[in-house]
DNA sequence: TTGGATATACGAAGGCCTTAGTATTTATTG
DNA sequence: CAATAAATACTAAGGCCTTCGTATATCCAA
């Protein structure tokens, strides 16, 4: 009885009406594209494809409000940073997280306050250690 | 007269393959299936298959040695591991890279000393910029 | 109640990814 | 040179992803 143990990882199209969801905290095949930005033009029975397939996939529910499907993550936005994370760190960085954050703080394009909060960060979490 | 412009980022076996040419150096389609956990049971013209295919897109080079193919990064590791991590910062952390840091730090089971080790990184980047 | 607008259900086309098989070429060595 | 082993070239199948069209159901207003 094998079990399904899919990917578990969003595809392209899913994470673009996630992230409106995990924005809107829940919303209508309507609401989603509407909030796509204009020049995205997808048909309506796309999205309504599209979220059909993600609950399939367990990855959102849905309620019926009138004749109308409202949907809801199912998978916070938080929690599947963190999978997204782990994956790459695993996939692309040996497994070591420090070697990821040095990439991106050696790579050009980072502002000087974004760095200064990343130290900040450090600093508090080392803190909390401490104590 | 539309560019190319593909995806340009690595497929998951793609990704596989890369990584050992990135260990290697270069090599023969022999040479990373060799690499590959025993267990993957890859058939060899599915390995020269992927390699013929990572040249066309570019990921790759070959020379030939004799009757052999031998294969060589063109993407340095580098390059491909800050590129993917700007893709992910936009998608899926807002495009702020501290906040991505931000999760990896709060969840990820990262050693005092890991954390340490970034922020001197960070320090010497820092310092770096005011000169 | 019925017509029109809007929503859902279903299916299918086209594309890329992964994998592998078959046919052909090439190097080596008796 | 011929036989064998190994590599390359090509093709294709099966699966998933993205997109949309058609058919059907549902709500609301006149």
């Amino acid at each position: 009885m094998r079990q399904k143990k899919k990917s578990e990882f969003l595809t392209e199209v899913e994470l673009e009406f996630m992230t409106e969801l995990w924005v809107l905290g829940e919303g209508t095949v309507r609401d989603i594209l509407t909030e796509l930005a204009p020049e995205r033009n997808l048909a309506y029975t796309s999205g309504a494809t599209i979220l059909r397939i993600m609950e399939q996939k367990g990855f959102v529910t849905s309620k019926k409000q009138g004749k109308t499907f409202v949907y809801k993550p199912e998978l916070a936005k938080d929690a599947y940073q963190s999978k997204t994370l782990r994956d790459l760190s695993d996939k692309l960085f040996d497994g070591t997280p420090a070697s990821l954050v040095a990439r991106l703080v050696d790579d050009q394009g980072m502002s000087e306050e974004a760095l200064e909060e990343i130290r900040a960060l450090l600093d508090r979490r080392l803190k909390d250690n401490d104590s």
